[in-house]
DNA sequence: AACTGTAAGTTTAGTTACTATACTAACTCC
DNA sequence: GGAGTTAGTATAGTAACTAAACTTACAGTT
C-alpha cells in the first residue's frame, strides 16, 4: 500500500473542514453599518456584485452572483425598500432593467470594502507578502478545481 | 501616498471574493449518495461532525458545529428519520443523548471521505506539495484573522 | 404585418437552515 | 431539599434560496 503522503493530507482536509464551519458561520451573521442599519451577507454581497460605479442588468446580476433571476428580484426588491439600490429602465431594451447603487448604498459598499482592507492589513501582520501571493494563486486553483 | 502594495491586495480580493461566492455556491447543493439518497450539506458536516467511531452529545455537536442547540435537534430529528443516526442514553446522566452514526450512516461518511480524497487527489495534479503546504498553513492564520 | 421562439423579469409556493425564546427534566452544590 | 445550572426539545419566525408558471418584450422569419 503506496499510502506515502498521509502526512500533508490530513492538515489540509482539517484546515479546509475549519475553513468551512467558520465561513458558514460568518455567512449568516449580519452587519450593522453606520446609518444604514444591518444588512445580511447576501444583501452584502448584491451590493459587492452591483459595484460602485454605473448599472447592471437583473441577469447579469442572477450570473455574478450565481442565483437564480427569481431570486434577485427578491433580493433587489429588499435592497429598494432600504434605498440602498434603485431600478432605471434600459434605453433601448424594455425588458431590462437597471440596477444601480444610491448614495447610501455607495457609502454602505465603501464601508465594506474598508472591512475588508482592515482584514488584509491584520492579515499581512502574520503572513509574509510570499505566502499572500501563493495563497491568492492556490485560491484561483482551488476554484478551478471545485468547478471541475 | 505610500499605498505601494496595490499590484497584490486587488489579486486576493478578487481570488478571496469568488471562493466565497464558489463556496455559497457548493453549500446550497444537495448530493446524493449510492444507496443513501440526496444529503444536503448540513446534513453532511453533521455526520461529519459525528464521525464514525463512538458518540457525541448533542451539545458537544452544537460546538463542533458551531450553531445553536436547537438547531441540532432538528437536524438530528431528520437524520434519524433517514436511519443514519441513532439516539441513546448517556450511561449516568439522564439528561444527555449520545449520538451515533449507524451502517448507513457510517457509510455516507466513507463516502464522502473518498469524495474528498479525489478532490484532493485532483488539487495534487495541479499543486506542488509545497503549494499545499503553505496553503494548509495559510487557512490556518486565515481563520484566527476571520475569528479576530 | 402576423407568427414563432427566445430572453428579461416577476410571482408564488415550498424547502433548508438556521435563531431566539420559552420550556421540561435532570443534575449539582451547599 | 431547594436554588441555580445544564441538556435537550418545541415552536414560531426569518433569510435565502429554488422551481415552475407566468407576462412582456424583442428578434428573426416568412
Amino acid at each position: 500500500m503506496d499510502n506515502n503522503n498521509k502526512h500533508e493530507a490530513p492538515s489540509l482536509t482539517h484546515s479546509f473542514g475549519r475553513l468551512i464551519l467558520q465561513l458558514r458561520k460568518l455567512e449568516r451573521q449580519p452587519r450593522t453599518f453606520e446609518g444604514i442599519g444591518p444588512l445580511t451577507p447576501s444583501e452584502m454581497h448584491t451590493i459587492d456584485a452591483i459595484g460602485p460605479e454605473g448599472s447592471v442588468l437583473m441577469s447579469e446580476l442572477a450570473a455574478r452572483l450565481g442565483i437564480t433571476k427569481g431570486a434577485v428580484t427578491q433580493l433587489i426588491a429588499r435592497l429598494e425598500s432600504k434605498t440602498l439600490v434603485v431600478r432605471s429602465m434600459h434605453p433601448t431594451d424594455h425588458r431590462s432593467t437597471l440596477i444601480s447603487l444610491t448614495v447610501q448604498g455607495k457609502a454602505a459598499y465603501t464601508m465594506h470594502e474598508e472591512l475588508h482592507q482592515a482584514f488584509y492589513n491584520q492579515l499581512q501582520t502574520q503572513m509574509s507578502p510570499e505566502e499572500i501571493a501563493v495563497f491568492a494563486k492556490t485560491i484561483d486553483k482551488f476554484i478551478f478545481a471545485l468547478d471541475h
